[in-house]
DNA sequence: GAGCGTCACTATGTATACACTGGATGCGGA
DNA sequence: TCCGCATCCAGTGTATACATAGTGACGCTC
């Protein structure tokens, strides 16, 4: 594996787990001590994340890992009601039938009882996202996905699921599943618009509650606007 | 301005003008030489490029400009459907009147006698564009949006517009941009999905016609299957 | 004491040198 | 003549050295 992938994987693990938190300062050399790669790589690695909006570039000589806040995820959520409406429908009348409603038996079956139970939801709904842009074969769709998705690993670090949600959220995979299976795309676009608003309205729930309640954790930058997202 | 934007600059026009054509092997030493820059801001371009999707790497050795087909276009249009039905849907609820009437005034008053006026005619579309995406005021959107924009800019080259499409194609716009102004977020997608119908079935057809009736100019690759974008 | 200008330092941007891998070519043997 | 192996080379990936610009601090002047 390339250094520069290294690097990559490394710093994008490391922002959307939260170890590197919006406002953090990245330095060239620095960050290249760091990871033990020279700044060659490095710099691939810090050009890859800012064309993903992970981070940006502040001024001329500083690069920070940009923040999220309640109107980066409408905006995000827009988008993704946008593509993935539009994946739903392509996909029930593209998928396989087999596929999503076996899937649609596995959302049905979904445990979520132990910390072990969400763990296999969540993978559970990476499959199913991967089998709708597998059956779709879009790939600039995909690409867009896809970076929509990196983002929202942090907006979900930021919410937490209420066990009520993430029930409610299985039933809505499994109509969603079903409707592909079924070939029903406008059914399956519909459902997928249900389900995005009412993640999207518990994630806004949980942030505002959060933000009420507990300090803010992140600090301010000292002047001038907060970083936004350049996407290169 | 950076010797790296200068070589992206310059590649990517290059690329959208066809002087670059699909298959066009972009070697870093090779290709730092003719742009007078070193291979560190040419790889620097490169990797913008690639996550673009106008280039690919074609094997660990061997860095090709990508092409465009039926198939490829058919998947941007998708994508460009769900992105613009959604902003323009956006911009009907969130955009200032008096711009998109105005702009709407335009339309319904644009010349396309001379070469001149078809001139005027894309500079006011790229206005309109720019309009919406300012009163969506999403960058996520945005940034997606000009991804798919980067495609369709070889698309349009190898589509030849028909002075009847054109006429149509002005009156769809005066439709969307009149929805917009009249804050009609319903009759702004659907109108902006009949126009985006109405613009892939002129381009295969246009496609169509040509390849039928002309030599394939592009040589196809010798082996292996044609590179698909890779989109970083 | 405050404000402005200058100087130095640091961090980025670029160039180049080095390392390594993958492929092609040529030679030898069957 | 054809196949297989070894060697050479071309080109990428990485490290480092050099150029340059921006920022901060210090000192001077008003």
């Amino acid at each position: 594996m390339r250094a520069s992938d290294r690097a990559y994987a490394t710093l994008l693990d490391e922002i959307q787990s939260g170890t590197l938190g919006p406002g953090t300062v990245l330095g060239e050399v620095e960050q290249a001590a760091r990871l033990g790669v020279s700044r060659t790589p490095l710099r691939e690695a810090l050009g890859r994340l800012a064309s993903d909006g992970l981070v940006a570039q502040q001024s001329a000589r500083v690069t920070v890992v940009t923040g999220v806040d309640a109107d980066d995820i409408r905006e995000l959520f827009e988008v993704r009601r946008a593509l993935e409406e539009s994946a739903a429908g392509l996909a029930a009348a593209r998928g396989d039938v087999l596929v999503f409603s076996a899937l649609a038996e596995e959302f049905a079956h979904a445990s979520l009882r132990a910390e072990q139970g969400r763990a296999d939801y969540y993978a559970l709904i990476q499959r199913f996202d991967a089998a709708i842009d597998a059956s779709v074969g879009n790939d600039y769709l995909t690409s867009a996905l896809r970076t929509i998705r990196t983002h929202l690993v942090r907006v979900r670090r930021l919410a937490r699921d209420k066990p009520a949600r993430l029930a409610a959220s299985v039933e809505e995979h499994r109509l969603i599943a079903s409707a592909i299976a079924a070939g029903d795309a406008e059914l399956a676009a519909h459902a997928t618009h249900v389900h995005l608003h009412n993640a999207l309205a518990n994630i806004l729930e949980s942030i505002d509650a959060s933000s009420s309640s507990e300090t803010v954790t992140v600090p301010e930058p000292v002047e001038g606007p907060r970083p936004r997202k350049a996407h290169a």
